[in-house]
DNA sequence: TAAGCAGTTACGGATTTCCGTAAGGAATTA
DNA sequence: TAATTCCTTACGGAAATCCGTAACTGCTTA
């Protein structure tokens, strides 16, 4: 079993449970931090140390507060690490289920584990560290059937950075304008309007409030 | 201290960190549940055996699955046991720190306390239950300074009502034979337009859609 | 090469929202 | 009673949206 853990999640009564589950498979050192910059320091000083840590886990969202960050999101910390230590096993344990999010992960930054917050999510991250000691990558069972087969109804990058222009208040004209002027790719009136009618079937909403209210209830901007 | 305490959430790692809040304080009595309707019953059971629960810490949100629920929801199960005994006391641990809801709960509920799930919710929570018990109502500190000032940027049930049928898709005159109908007081399409206008200047809003945006952010709708 | 396809852009018209002005009614005050 | 104020409603024009059609581009395929 691995000998040497890292435990990162802002949330102190998560952690506290994930710290339940490494006691519990007999790991040695367990360590526990609140922010991403905490836990890329404590990795360069295992490496430094030549002692370095075999498996990190890790939240995606940490709430920001008073502390000036480097790496503000589960996502930056994994982004640098997978580039400066790709020997590091990660594991994600996020309340994120979405699957195209989840498949993001193991494409961009090769990460071993994908475990969702759940009722079961303890089980799951005991069985996912067992599966990464072993050379496998572990996915939550909720998500191994949807993540191959939803894969084209997904909205990409820019239909977000609409929605999040719209949300701010901006007209489709000023939109257009922002895009043609930072050289976005559709960037007419005409094909904005477009894309957003698309979005509209595809959300079942009946105008651009809507599209946006349940773009948000979504978790989507 | 109290002796008889229920822990309500769906994560079981979050229930796992609230459980060594509990046996910190040394009360006797916890059990714990990941679904709000067997909160319920568990609550039902204990006044039944007349030995009631006198505590309640409860999630806000819980994620559906499989299993068919009658409350689907932290605030829907906070809601029916304040009615029917007005005598539980409900602490609320819950990653929500939107001054409006927070305040929402302690008006329409009365809840004892409302500790935000952080870096350091835990020990909130633990002073949380002593304060409670001391027959003290409780807020996490983040929200304490937040809560009184934004007291008055008043808006009315009508408001609310108003931009939920908004963000249903319902076009302004949609929204005025709605309100005709139901006999609700400004129902015509002007009286709409003037009230929404109200609400932009109010939040900022250059139009509709950005009105949802923020309302939706503030936790209004 | 030609045909077919997907994506972008242009345009026109219907509908909706935005915004100012003003009329009418109810309650309050002089 | 008359004047004032507040709220609701009406109306009209400008702006923005919604929606269909069609032209143009670049790329793939027969």
């Amino acid at each position: 079993m691995f000998k040497k853990v890292l435990i990162s999640d802002d949330l102190d009564s998560v952690n506290h449970g994930v710290q339940a589950v490494t006691t519990s498979l007999d790991i040695a050192e367990v360590e526990q931090v609140q922010y991403c910059d905490d836990a890329y320091l404590k990795i360069k000083k295992g490496i430094n140390d030549e002692a370095p840590f075999e498996l990190l886990i890790t939240d995606l969202s940490f709430k920001s507060d008073h502390r000036a960050q480097t790496y503000t999101s589960g996502e930056a910390l994994i982004k640098v690490l997978a580039k400066e230590h790709p020997e590091l096993k990660i594991i994600v344990y996020s309340i994120e289920d979405r699957p195209l999010k989840v498949r993001y992960f193991f494409d961009n930054y090769n990460i071993r584990g994908f475990v969702c917050k759940s009722r079961r999510g303890m089980n799951e991250l005991k069985e996912a560290i067992k599966s990464v000691y072993a050379g496998r990558p572990y996915l939550s069972p909720q998500i191994q059937s949807s993540l191959n087969h939803q894969a084209d109804l997904e909205i990409e990058e820019y239909d977000i950075e609409l929605l999040r222009k719209l949300a701010a208040g901006k007209s489709q004209e000023e939109i257009s304008h922002e895009f043609k002027q930072h050289a976005i790719a559709p960037s007419s009136l005409s094909s904005i309007e477009k894309r957003l009618n698309k979005l509209r079937i595809q959300f079942r909403a009946n105008n651009a409030i809507q599209l946006v209210a349940v773009a948000k209830d979504l978790g989507i901007i």
